[in-house]
DNA sequence: TCTGGGGTCCTAGGACCC
DNA sequence: TCTGGGGTCCTAGGACCC
């Protein structure tokens, strides 16, 4: 097997520093309040996704900001993908930006070759960075690009492979996050090494059947390098945030744009749209928690000013302005039925 | 340090049916 | 009338990803 994972280097920004020469090879973030991606000249000087935007504009009042451009960054993605499907129709997405790649058989036993092909045509017809990782599983080509970055390629070659998986930390594997980890950690289990010789049964008592399955396959180096076809599209969601308020009317507005912008969204998806048969509305507070609240709607319905009604009243059951915390953040969520 | 604005998948448990 | 076994569907909530 022959899998490339092609990754878009600091996507958002690049879009931009493609569209905008002033933003070219300065330091610059894509953010609204907060940001959401630092191009890499902005990460060089200890930028990161999150930091509110006010924060970045006092330290380093150099750097450019540009808004949101939603449209230009579907096309951009839109474009990405037409790309990777002119190399092997496997393709997996793992989000706007990044998808896998299965070209077995189809890189004349030059993986290399193929890979810097890939790189060179996202360069010149989509006019951005490319990183790509090269192995045998999803798993090591996702390792590979992550190397690779800032546009580069690296290739995990069987004797590589070999060399590097028993030293694998398992906080570093994709899949493995902190909870998962701190279970594992507990156990006395810190690297891929530590797994040889565990089976299933051993495993899912302490991180449950389907990690468990997972972590075998990697320790025993028969995990996964299917590629898994897009399904439908199951939930569309939009959300805001915003410095901290109570203002009622404030939070109500911007969960009214949320809808529009949810309802826009799924009416672009399929002919005719799906209709959501429930609802889910997110609060975010300025102590770091969050509420959501959800409800079966009336009816299957996009009519902005149902689904608007009975977003308020999930809102309120939130108590988002009786209970002295100020809201952050506002969304929806439109779970959509599998299609007919 | 775990943010923002998106998403997916897994699991547990209830409802309902035979 | 009650119990048990088994299947499916749905939802809530958590974990994880970029």
């Amino acid at each position: 097997m022959v899998i490339l994972h092609a990754d878009a280097d600091a996507f958002f920004a690049a879009v931009e520093q493609r569209d905008d020469p002033r933003m070219r090879g300065r330091p610059m973030v894509v953010a609204h309040e907060v940001v959401a991606c630092p191009s890499y000249e902005a990460r060089a000087l200890g930028i990161h996704a999150g930091m509110p935007l006010r924060q970045v504009q006092r330290r380093w009042p150099q750097v450019l900001v540009s808004g949101y451009r939603d449209e230009a960054y579907a096309e951009a993605s839109a474009a990405l993908f037409a790309l990777f499907h002119r190399f092997t129709p496997l393709v997996e997405p793992g989000s706007v930006e990044e998808a896998f790649l299965d070209v077995t058989g189809r890189d004349d036993g030059d993986p290399v070759g193929l890979a810097r092909a890939l790189r060179e045509a996202a360069r010149a017809e989509v006019g951005l960075p490319v990183s790509v990782g090269v192995g045998r599983t999803k798993l090591m080509a996702k390792l590979a690009s992550r190397r690779a970055k800032p546009d580069g390629l690296v290739v995990v070659d069987a004797g590589l492979e070999a060399h590097l998986r028993p030293g694998l930390r398992l906080d570093d594997l994709w899949g493995v996050g902190a909870t998962t980890y701190e279970k594992l950690h507990a156990t006395g289990l810190f690297d891929v090494a530590d797994l040889d010789g565990l089976d299933v049964e051993d495993l899912t008592f302490v991180v449950g059947t389907a990690m468990a399955r997972r972590l075998v396959s990697i320790a025993r180096g028969t995990d996964d390098a299917t590629i898994r076809l897009p399904g439908a599209r199951r939930s569309v969601s939009a959300s805001r945030s915003f410095p901290a308020t109570r203002t009622r009317s404030k939070v109500v507005a911007v969960l009214d744009t949320c809808i529009e912008r949810a309802v826009t969204r799924v009416r672009g998806l399929d002919d005719p749209p799906r209709l959501p048969r429930r609802l889910e509305v997110l609060v975010r507070y300025d102590d770091g928690t969050t509420a959501v609240e959800r409800a079966p709607l009336d009816a299957p319905t996009l009519d902005p000013a149902a689904l608007r009604t009975a977003a308020g009243q999930l809102l309120e059951q939130t108590a988002y302005d009786r209970d002295g915390r100020g809201v952050t953040l506002v969304g929806v969520t439109l779970p959509l039925p599998a299609p007919a």
